[in-house]
DNA sequence: CAGGATCCCCAAGGATACTG
DNA sequence: CAGTATCCTTGGGGATCCTG
């Protein structure tokens, strides 16, 4: 049994899943997987909206799993976010998440697949 | 860009959460890589109400990546639960979700280690 | 035994407009 | 540019009781 900031989580599984679960977190962290400034992810999350993002990005900001970094602070800002040391341990997770989506894909017929 | 009964996932990412995010999934299914009757599971996850379970183990059966078998009619009913071929191909998934949780609660020092 | 039925609530997430 | 602020919707999930 794990405990965060006073909330319970009965084994190790539903713990990753506080970290990577919810919609957009483990495909937020896959993009990041290259350091990225703000308005590069917005660009490659258009289905995101800008409050999800930015909250998202906060909340794994303050889960310890990206840095960010600002680089000016006269307008126009530039934002980098990246994985941190800690996020870096998830990636051969995230790509295990992509590819058995990719393989699900190409497996079940309640998938199809559509153009953008 | 991928669809399931109309409903649109942006990448192979967003595809993955949708079968094994959510709250409890990802538990019920580790929980299931030994077949196991509704009784032994309910047992197995005192935090997950009667009806999310019911409603969990409803979704990843029509998802296709559960199998249920009722053994007798009559009441009492005999239900076991158990992955499918299909369900069978995110163990790896799973196993590196739950041992990512365990190395996690060692590493960050937010989360802390509590007995039952 | 294995759930269904009901009622309820909150938090995740969406849309849009605005700002340091 | 990189976000906030505000308002709103929805559905995931909880609690409790009931039933084939």
């Amino acid at each position: 049994m794990y405990s965060i900031d006073n909330k319970q989580f009965p084994c190790s599984t539903s713990l990753t899943m506080k970290y990577i679960g919810g919609k957009w977190k483990a495909v937020i962290l896959i993009h990041l997987i290259k350091k990225k400034r703000y308005s590069e992810l917005r660009k490659e999350l258009p289905m995101v909206t800008e409050r999800t993002l930015s909250l998202q990005l906060k909340e794994l900001e303050s889960d310890g799993l990206i840095t960010r970094t600002v680089h000016t602070n006269k307008p126009p800002l530039k934002v980098d976010y990246a994985l941190s040391e800690f996020g870096q341990t998830l990636i051969p997770l995230l790509k295990g998440i992509a590819e058995w989506g990719k393989e699900a894909a190409a497996k079940s017929d309640q998938v199809t697949i559509v153009p953008c």
